[in-house]
Order: structure tokens, then C-alpha cells, then sequence
DNA sequence: CGGTCGGTTGAAGCTAATCAATTAGAGTGG
DNA sequence: CCACTCTAATTGATTAGCTTCAACCGACCG
């Protein structure tokens, strides 16, 4: 494994307080592996025995059920997935896929377990990854449940704005049919969404989306530190 | 507080492992409240300063956004709530409220936290409990975006009866307004939901639902282990 | 006995999904 | 460099699912 890799995983929230000791004997059993794009990396029913982080890339966190498929997260590097099947040793409840050209951290669950019994600042580090994750959880399902497609679309677009610097140009990290079933709708929809959203100001140019009244659009999304991560 | 209150809170997969000192520690402290119906007991929003325990009656989780307003939750004794706020030390994303006369537990926050750092196997049951949380929030999200009203209702029947024993005799614990509202719908569609159900065996006489074909609802619903809790 | 409330039913409208067709783009190979 | 192909994305037409508004019913309660 790369030392800087090594180095940026370490400085993640689970593994920054842990003891040094306990750390260097978890990576030497730990596979980092690339992957190519729509690679899939775990299936849902399975029973979970690696605890993933994204290093590089992205994956997306979809599941299926009767003939319809969604997707539930898009995560960036660097975060973890599926803590908590590992912490209940049971088995997933999403699939996991890259959506690019990946690399991808797997430490065996059973590690991950131990370690939690015997170190306690990981373990309390474990909490808290946890507890966030439940949080962003509601969040999502309130923005289901309380919001119609296209305020959460434009609900997302303010959100992307302002994790690329607040330049009103977003560059979507993912393809439209991507967005649209993390959106929870269909393509087509999605498609109609941006029209209805053009006289708020989207200007929408393949991948590249310009929100030329902030404002306006904001006045529709009516964004909440309640529903919307890192809204203040 | 009654001692058979305190023995089935400690018998909580919660309070179960916890040294007895420590358990003994934190009683004191605590309030164990009697509230009337349609009681709120948190507004969303507010900062996290206890954390709560259903020991009688039925507590409603919900959200309110832009004028629409939504159940997350409907949790029975013996059942904690609001943790991932105490652990995060952060405001409540959902609001709770009592459904009839109930009594609550308040254990205050900082003392919950306090014992996470003392108290490992505590820690241990702390991390348990929101995992299997994270876990039952995918799984309401999955049930949101997979399926159609109708859907969950029949599902939400099947679990039903299969808590009340499986004698395809299910009384409602609740009034039909907050089901529709913890399904996702609106109360007239939830009647319309019970009409087209009728096919299918669902004889809707008040709050008593009496499953005729239940083989049949199960056709329709599809329940999987996936998605429903207890499912196998 | 009127009043209120939870629930149901009806009609109309809206949102979103589906099906079908077309266009736009991104490679690919000549 | 230019057709050719394949796929993503869009657009249009239709349908399904759900909401909204309104009226109504029945039970419980003062």
C-alpha cells in the first residue's frame, strides 16, 4: 500500500485516534484494490466480512427489490461503508458498485470487531461514524418523505454548489441516470426536473450545470439545516 | 421509580451488560416522567439533553418541513430513542410526541456520554444498538423508494400480525391518521389503500383487520428480509 | 340533540412513471 | 476526417399513483 495512501486513511475520523500499535496490525491484513468502473463489490443478502473504504473513485450504495432498483448513496473518497453490518456481523442490506475507476480499502470485519473490544478510542471513534451515518440517514429519509423531486433536485444542485466552492457552476460527479435514482426518480423525470427548474436560473449543459439566480432557486428548495447536510 | 421499571430498563439490550455501579450511577439522575397524549417531548431542533426511554405507552418520531409533516417512527416500550444526537452532542433532527398516555425515561446526556468513556461494555451496547438503528433507518428508506403505498401497507399488515402472534387478527396500535402519515400517505389514500386490499382478503372494521387470504396479501407484498424487520 | 372528530367517499387535478420515439454525444473503425 | 454505432439524454404521449378539496357518515361527548 502506498505510504500517502496509508497516511490519508489514517487521518480519517475512525482511524485518527486509534493506538499506533493497533493501527500498524490492522493494514497488513487489509487489501487496497482497484477497480474498474461498475465493478460490483458487494452484494445485498451477502454476509458482510470487510469493512470498505474509498480511497479513490467513487461507489455507489443501490439495492434492489421487486423488479426496481435505487440508489442510496454516492460516496467520495475517503469514506467508509457498511460499518454497521460489520458491527452487527450481519449481512448487507445495499450493494455496492464503483461508479469509476475505483481503489477500494477492505479490512476483515473480524478485525474491525476485535479492535473495538480492545481499543476504546476506536471504538468511541466507531460510535461516531456511526451516529453520523444514522443522522445522514434521517436526513435522507426526510428529504424522501417531506419533499417532492423537484425540490430535491434543487435542493442537490445548491448542495453540490457548495461543495465545489460556491461558483454557481456545478460539475456533476456522476451521470444523469445516477443522479436521478439517488434523486429517487426516473431518468425522464429527472430531465424534466432541470426544465422546470430553468426559469429558477439552472442552465444545464451536459454534465456542466450554471445556477445563474442562486437566489431564486434557493427560494424554491428552501433548504434546512434539519434536512440538508452542511446547511448551516 | 418503581424497582420493576428499573429491572426491565436494565434488562435493555441497552442496560443489560453495563456494570452495576455504573447502572446504579446513573438512576439518580434520571427522571422517569408520566405524560398525557399528544404530548411533545422533542421539537426538532433543539439541542439533545436526554437521552429518552419508552417504558409505557407509544411515542411518535416526526419531522415537519415547509408545512408538510411526516412520522418517522411509532416506538413501543421498551424502546430508546434519540441516541445518535446524544453520542453526536448535536440538535434533533426529528421531533417526538406521545400517541397516548405514556411513561418516559429521561436519562440526561452528558451522563450517557460520561459512561461511554468509562464503561466499555456499555460503549459495546451503545455501538449495538445504532448499528441495528442505521440498520432499521436503510431498511424504512428501501420501503420508501422500492415500493408503492399500497405496498407497504400490505406489508406493514403482514408485520403487524406477525407481531400480534399471526392469528390474521391485527388491531391497529395507533389511529389511522398516524399510519398513513408513518407509511408515507395521506388518510384517504390509506382508505383507498384498505379498498383495493379488499381483493385480496383485508376486511378493515375499525381499528381491527381481519387477514382472510393471507397467502394472497403475501403474493402482493413480497416481504423480504431485506427490507422488513423480522422477515425471514 | 347539535357538535366535533376520525374516517370514508367522490371528483378533479397534479406529479411522476411508463412507453415510445428522437436527438445528442462519445467512441470506433475505416 | 468521416460515417457508423452505441449509449445517454431528451421529448412527447399516455397512464398510474397519489394529493387535494369537498361532501358525507357515523361514533362519541358534552
Amino acid at each position: 500500500m502506498r505510504s500517502d495512501d496509508l497516511a490519508s486513511i489514517r487521518r480519517l475520523p475512525l482511524f485518527a485516534t486509534m493506538r499506533e500499535e493497533n493501527f500498524a496490525a490492522l493494514t497488513p491484513a487489509s487489501y487496497l484494490q482497484a477497480f474498474p468502473p461498475q465493478m460490483q463489490l458487494i452484494t445485498e443478502g451477502d454476509h458482510a466480512d470487510f469493512l470498505h473504504v474509498v480511497v479513490e473513485g467513487c461507489v455507489e450504495l443501490f439495492a434492489r427489490h421487486n423488479g426496481r432498483e435505487t440508489t442510496l448513496a454516492l460516496l467520495r473518497p475517503v469514506s467508509t461503508f457498511i460499518l454497521a453490518a460489520v458491527v452487527e456481523e450481519a449481512v448487507h442490506l445495499m450493494s455496492a458498485r464503483t461508479t469509476e475507476k475505483s481503489r477500494v480499502l477492505m479490512i476483515p470485519a473480524q478485525d474491525i470487531r476485535d479492535l473495538v473490544a480492545r481499543d476504546a478510542a476506536f471504538s468511541a471513534a466507531i460510535l461516531r461514524e456511526l451516529a453520523g451515518g444514522f443522522r445522514a440517514l434521517v436526513r435522507e429519509l426526510k428529504n424522501q418523505k417531506l419533499r417532492t423531486a423537484v425540490e430535491r433536485l434543487a435542493n442537490h444542485l445548491l448542495r453540490l454548489d457548495a461543495e465545489q466552492g460556491g461558483h454557481s457552476v456545478v460539475e456533476l460527479p456522476y451521470d444523469k441516470r445516477t443522479l436521478a435514482s439517488l434523486l429517487g426518480m426516473t431518468p425522464e423525470n429527472l430531465s424534466r426536473g432541470f426544465a422546470t427548474l430553468r426559469p429558477y436560473g439552472v442552465e444545464v449543459n451536459g454534465g456542466s450545470i450554471r445556477l445563474t439566480k442562486p437566489d431564486d432557486l434557493r427560494r424554491l428548495a428552501k433548504p434546512s439545516p434539519l434536512v440538508d447536510p452542511g446547511t448551516r
